[in-house]
DNA sequence: GGGAGTATTAGTAGACAGTT
DNA sequence: AACTGTCTACTAATACTCCC
């Protein structure tokens, strides 16, 4: 990715953060990167993994879990602080992704004590994911959550998860047939704050029982990563494995 | 009973992908 | 860049549950 793209992606996620309740078109966003929307759309996407409309779906998600979080305010309100008309729509987006309603969420405090899973299809084929979650040199974070989504947004239902005491191998048995994206995320702590440490390895096509190596590096959460919209599940669920999916 | 929130559905706009 | 078909996410309406 060249510098120039690199910095018109950036001015993008820019505009869509400050702007999340307002009515954003990808012309705007196109506009704010300084491209036509037809290259902007392609280019984006390259540099996400996943389009614009998409991106900004899940920035408004998230916004809408930090505010039901740390305030009281309505999911009425929220939903139209984060730029939806209809809490209906809202509501549906809120639990298709996070994994639970807005006002479950808001009171098991973003944790949840089930993992959001897919449903089962007969005759489906399945095969075995393994992989080792590494970190850079000189970090120590503690717990990992690893999970396989159907695509590189971390959204609910996923296929299977894992959570690991430390960063190191892992294995998914049974996954199903089809494209997957591994992504892991941990919460690392240095002296002066707190820092989410994320890496993404996809997609992978499982085909048949033939295991595919899927090795996860982690490193500081950049702009370009698309947000972890699932809650992420009570780490006392350990060992999960698999969920049916 | 009334307010707040959730679930579901039909119709629609527009985003997206593929092609030229 | 323009066109086209498909698909996704949206709105709006409605009905329902839950709780005070």
């Amino acid at each position: 990715m060249d510098d120039i793209v690199r910095r018109a992606v950036e001015r993008a996620i820019g505009t869509m953060q400050e702007q999340l309740g307002e009515r954003l078109t990808i012309d705007d966003l196109a506009r704010s990167a300084m491209f036509s929307k037809f290259h902007f759309s392609r280019v984006f996407q390259q540099a996400t993994g996943v389009s614009p409309g998409r991106f900004l779906s899940a920035l408004r998600v998230t916004e809408s879990k930090r505010l039901l979080l740390s305030t009281s305010i309505t999911v009425a309100d929220i939903s139209h602080r984060v730029g939806y008309n209809s809490v209906g729509t809202f509501s549906t987006r809120f639990s298709r992704s996070v994994g639970a309603p807005p006002i479950a969420y808001r009171q098991l405090r973003g944790v949840l004590p089930w993992v959001p899973a897919g449903q089962a299809h007969r005759g489906t084929r399945f095969g075995p994911v393994r992989g080792r979650v590494r970190v850079p040199p000189g970090t120590n974070p503690g717990t990992v959550f690893v999970g396989l989504f159907p695509s590189r947004i971390p959204e609910g239902p996923l296929a299977a998860c894992v959570i690991l005491d430390e960063p190191g191998p892992y294995l998914f048995q049974n996954v199903p047939q089809g494209t997957w994206h591994v992504v892991a995320q941990c919460l690392f702590r240095d002296e002066r704050n707190d820092m989410i440490y994320t890496g993404h390895h996809g997609p992978i096509t499982i085909q048949s029982d033939v295991a595919r190596i899927a090795d996860v590096q982690l490193r500081p959460t950049r702009i370009f990563d698309p947000p972890v919209l699932l809650a992420l599940p009570n780490p006392g669920l350990n060992p999960p494995v698999r969920v049916a999916v």
